[in-house]
Parts: structure tokens; C-alpha cells; sequence
DNA sequence: TCGAGTTAGTTCATATTTGCAACTAATTAA
DNA sequence: TTAATTAGTTGCAAATATGAACTAACTCGA
């Protein structure tokens, strides 16, 4: 009865050299067979529960990734998206550590800076943009940002992914109070980073109630953004 | 090809008597004919050149409303929405002010207190308070509510909006700062509000700029929320 | 006409938050 | 042993936020 193409995307993205990157696939199938694209598909009524579910499905398949955070981002449609027709795009957005990228047996997985993400099909370019919109402007109020950080961290690499992320300097007096205001670390005892030539720093970890949960601020880490 | 049932729903929303009212609509046809319902419908892919333009039309047709703000929600799917089968439905949400709901020529609208809509078909309560939700959670640090108000309204009439939706009192200071500080009105010189038993209130609008675009602060208006 | 009542709008002193510089601490490399 | 480097803390000045108390401007009723 409906004509209309229903589509999962997921925009993965990593925090690689100081930068966020975008997962890409070869496409296997027209349209755009050859091209890098966004990983995704058709949703499959049978085998799919909700959307939610199709995105773990398109992540898992495609890259053999199983992320901790995995969001609704928003719905991409109309009749100038997919040159088969009418479709709708219901696009997810993951953040994991650069780490789990490389464990993963899928060398078919493209990490492209997201700025240099061009020349993709559909309207990949824009949803890209818009989840990185998202990810910046969530980052400024909230602990999004640990889920590109790995099992456990420093508070200074910490601020760096926070800067990479929000493309600015923070305080680092400011940063601490306001990551100890937003109560999702725990220190791991006696674990210290080790090797470098100075003072060696602790390492945290996320408290467990917040593996898939934020936690918010009621004001903004920097004032722009 | 596709089994899926693609749809669009609207929360529309308005301020009466202090609390947020949505709009309801009794249903013509199968499922849950005659019964209380958001107001939506089926994708039609030669009408519609998207999500956005099918919720315009949803609103038009069904309400007679032309909402100045309407926004994407998120998107509802699975099996077990819809006895049909597996559906989607693109969520849109609006605001307008009440007075409009009175003018529009569609008496079959029936505005609910969002907390006693209840016993609603398929997941439409669960879409009105994630709807209700976000209206919360963007009204702390954005201009959302002036949409809830008329063409014209005072300084403390856009207080009581807000301390409608965030549910609790906010500082006259404080308040009047961030208005200011969000610098979407001008005053509508020489007009004050007449009438009443005290001091006349001065008289605002949104600057042209602001119809449909809402303006953010880094800062959240109260610190809850 | 005048005073009481009521809400609009402003002022100012106090409290809180933030940003920064300067400090101490702990490591490696030479 | 000392220089270099980064981690983490302290204290203070500057910027912001808050709320009580004030002044302003209207209507109503005596």
C-alpha cells in the first residue's frame, strides 16, 4: 500500500586525533553501489523490533559494533533523498572510544574527520552536520562526552576530549568543578596513568548508573556553543 | 515492498487556565473510530514533499490551525503501536496561543489538560509526554513559550507562561535579565495594558526575526528542570 | 478628591559562581 | 641531583545572580 522507502542511519562517530570522525561504509548495493556512505538499511519489520533496534542492528552487521550509547537524532524524509523515491531516514547517532573501532574484524569501516566527510550520497552530508550539531551542543551542558573516552581515563584527557569536541579552551579550576558537579566518576584506587615524564594522574571510571545514562548541568560549560 | 505504516502525529499545544492543553480529535475512521486522538495521518508521498509538509497538512486540514512553530519531536515505531501493523509515526509538536484554538472554525477540536489525556489510542500518551516534556526542558533556556502567547503581551503575562510550563516561581529580576538577555522583543510604544486596578504593564512583541526562530541562553532560567 | 489596594518596574546590597595566577606534587630524563 | 613537565589545589578578584525593599501608576470606593 505505501510506497514510501523506510531507512535506518546511524552516524557513529569516535574521537580520533583530536578530532571527531564519521564511520563510513562501501555501499554493496545501488543506489550509490561503490560509494561511502553512513551505515545503514531498509528496516525489516520481521526482524526488527522498533528503530532503536534496527540501529543496533545496522551497527552490529555492518561494523560489529555493540555501543553503550546510542540515541535518536532525528527523522530525514521526502522525495529528493533517494533517487528510488518518496523515503524516510530515521537517524540514530553512537559515540564510542577511537579503541573500539580497531578491536572490531570489520576492516571494511572508513573513519573519515568529519569535516572531510564530502561528496557522500543521499542527504548523508546534512545528517552528519546535524548530528555533529547535536553532539557539540549537548556536550556543552552534559557528560555526552565520556562515552567517546574508554573503560577509564584522566580528568586531563578528560578536558581535551571536551575541548576537541566544543573547539575551545576550558578552564581547567572550571572543568573539574563542574565534572565533579555532575557526579558520574569514580576514582579506580591506586590506578595512575603511567610513563610520562611528570606527575602521574589519576584514573576514573564511570559510576555504573551512568554507562548509558547522562547527567546535565544547568549551565553551560563555556559560554558559546 | 514495505509493510510499513508511515504516519505523521501533532502535539499541539496551548496555555488555558494556567496549565498546557493538547489538542484532541475524535478519529473517523478505523482503528478506534470515534475515539479521542492526536491529530495525524498516513504519509502521502504525492501531497506531501516530506514529514514537515505532511504535518502542516495534518494541521490545516484537521484544525484549521497555521502554527507558527512547529517542530520534530522524534519518531515512534515498532509493532505494538499500531493493531494494523508496524508502523512509524514522524512527531511533530506545536505551540499556539489559545486565542487562536477559539478563532480557528473547527469547534471539533477538543483542547485536554495534558495531564488528563488519558486512555488515548495507540501510544499517543506516551508521545504527549515526551512532547511536554521537551517543551519543558527547552523552555528553561530558550524563547519557546512567547509562541504560547498572542500577538502582543506585558513582561509579567510571559512570566506566568513560563512559570506555567516549568512549574514553579521564577525571580522577577531574574527573569526580566534573561528576557533581556534573549533579546527577542520591542516594545510596543505608547501600548500598555489597560484596565486593571494598578499600574499599567508595558506592551511587547517578537522582533520579526523571532517569528519562527527560537533564541537560546547558556544559562538555564531556573536551576531544576 | 483622596487614600487604600494592587501590580509594574527598578535599585541595591548580598551571595554565588567563575576565571586566573600562583602554588605544591610527582614523575622522567639527563 | 636537578631541570622539565604536567597534575592537582588554593585563594582571591571579578563577574553574575538573587531577593528584599523600594518607587510608580493605575482603579475603586468612600
Amino acid at each position: 500500500m505505501s510506497e514510501i522507502i523506510c531507512t535506518v542511519d546511524v552516524v557513529l562517530l569516535t574521537l580520533q586525533s583530536g578530532a571527531l570522525n564519521v564511520a563510513l561504509l562501501r555501499r554493496d548495493h545501488p543506489p550509490f553501489p561503490g560509494v561511502l556512505a553512513l551505515p545503514g538499511g531498509v528496516i525489516q519489520p520481521d526482524a526488527d523490533r522498533d528503530t532503536h533496534d534496527a540501529a543496533l542492528r545496522m551497527l552490529a552487521t555492518k561494523t560489529g559494533i555493540e555501543s553503550p550509547y546510542l540515541e535518536q537524532l532525528t527523522t530525514f524524509s521526502g522525495s529528493g533523498r533517494d533517487p528510488r523515491g518518496w523515503s524516510i531516514s530515521v537517524v540514530y547517532y553512537a559515540l564510542v572510544p577511537a579503541e573500539i573501532i580497531d578491536c572490531s574484524a570489520h576492516p571494511e569501516v572508513t573513519m573519515v574527520h568529519v569535516e572531510q566527510a564530502r561528496g557522500l550520497p543521499f542527504d548523508h552530508r546534512r545528517i552528519i552536520e546535524a548530528a555533529v550539531e547535536r553532539v557539540r551542543s549537548k556536550s556543552s551542558y552534559s557528560s555526552l562526552p565520556v562515552y567517546l573516552c574508554g573503560e577509564s581515563f584522566t580528568l586531563p584527557q578528560l578536558q581535551r576530549v571536551y575541548e576537541a569536541i566544543l573547539g575551545e579552551p576550558i578552564n581547567k579550576v572550571s572543568f573539574r568543578r563542574k565534572i565533579e558537579e555532575l557526579d558520574i566518576l569514580e576514582s579506580v584506587e591506586g590506578a595512575m596513568e603511567t610513563g610520562k615524564a611528570h606527575r602521574p594522574a589519576q584514573l576514573y571510571r564511570l559510576k555504573k548508573r551512568f554507562r548509558r545514562q547522562l547527567s546535565l548541568t544547568d549551565r553551560a560549560l563555556v559560554a558559546s556553543s
